[in-house]
DNA sequence: TTGTAATAGTGTTCAAATGACACTAATATA
DNA sequence: TATATTAGTGTCATTTGAACACTATTACAA
């Protein structure tokens, strides 16, 4: 009852890992005892918390190198109700594959699922997709975060539809083009993108990859 | 060394209380054996975060009913030498207070101090307000956050003083007035303040107090 | 009583940003 | 060589944002 473990909470990290994958935005599961749920787990006792998110991902799931940040923290005393656990909640933002791979093939332990028709998650990872989920399309509108789930090389109209998938809206491609370019923080390749039988796209790349920065 | 407090970070929360005092924007701190620092403490084995940032905010500082918000979870392993603490941050508004009394006089084991010229601050203490400055700062862009710093009755100067204060920067009087008028979160109350020697000015009060909503 | 000091209150004009809108260009394939 | 498919491009109208100066109301002092 009131012994050392009982007298702390146990924090675990949580981490929602987006994609985007074919015409949907996705999250990566984990499996657990008592079904799916986000990758994440307990804080090393001299862990840095990003670390910990950082392992866990890459335990889980086998991504690594992806774009990490701090989402809100969990602790309602009854989001668990076996033992006390709060959770640091983060998500990560997994390019798209350039070429071949494709974004990992989730085995076993994982699966993708579609944000907008999720499966039953344990405790309240729901939740906890959902306020990610927000903050994702939020935090497009005002800064370069989209390029995150870009691969290194990337078509104007390829950018567009990961604009539209997360807004959920069409976008106007004139203006579109207009305004990601006036931003100035993707530049042209000069290489061409072809896919079959229609006109080529220009290829583009960030300037700044792996930074989130703020715009107008 | 693997016994059970050695393999949970301690939990805490630490809250940055803001108000603005005379011309300055002012951060409430609380007497700590080492000096001077933010209030905060233990979170209770049951105890909700947010219940357990009130409550810390209450017994040390006295002030309840504020307008509290979740900031950013700090755990970088070695803030704390002494031993691993992890902080979920919270900054609290208090309203200048109307009339009589202004904001709780903080007594032996309380204290005031401008924001911009802050003490030395316990642990990473310091860097906490800053990032609690800087999202207070950006949040006033974009809601109506403003309004929990303002008591119940409040003239357009004075809600303009605020925002110039936490901007940083003088604004134009007829623009500030025109666009918070256009929010249509406030109302003229019908009333007049008065203050000595000059014009009276109409007092305001917010349409939704304790809500703040995101604006444009 | 009149003058002065201090703050409250009020519109317009210009520039910049945003949003709506339709056609031509380049390729693969039938 | 015709067709289907996606890439690529500019203008105009509207809205928004920024700059800007004077009158009104009060308390107090002369």
């Amino acid at each position: 009852m009131n012994s050392p473990t009982a007298s702390l909470p146990t924090l675990t990290t949580d981490i929602v890992p987006f994609a985007i994958r074919g015409e949907r935005l996705e999250v990566l599961l984990a499996r657990q005892t008592t079904g799916w749920g986000l990758p994440g787990g307990p804080v090393g006792v001299d862990e840095d918390l990003d670390a910990a998110a950082r392992r866990q991902l890459a335990e889980q799931t086998g991504l690594s190198d992806v774009y990490l940040e701090q989402l809100y923290t969990f602790g309602r005393p009854d989001r668990n109700p076996a033992r006390r656990m709060v959770a640091v909640a983060y998500f990560a933002l997994i390019p798209i594959a350039s070429g071949s791979a494709g974004v990992p093939a989730a085995g076993d332990a994982a699966r993708w699922a579609a944000v907008d028709e999720p499966p039953p998650l344990v405790l309240d990872h729901g939740e906890i997709v959902a306020v990610a989920r927000r903050r994702l399309a939020a935090k497009l509108l005002y800064s370069t975060i989209a390029l995150q789930l870009m691969p290194e090389r990337f078509t104007l109209s390829e950018l567009q539809a990961v604009h539209e998938i997360i807004l959920g809206e069409p976008l106007d491609k004139r203006n579109f083009r207009k305004r990601v370019l006036a931003i100035d923080r993707i530049e042209a390749t000069g290489e061409l993108a072809r896919h079959g039988g229609r006109r080529p796209a220009r290829l583009y790349r960030a300037l700044h990859p792996g930074q989130v920065e703020l715009i107008k």
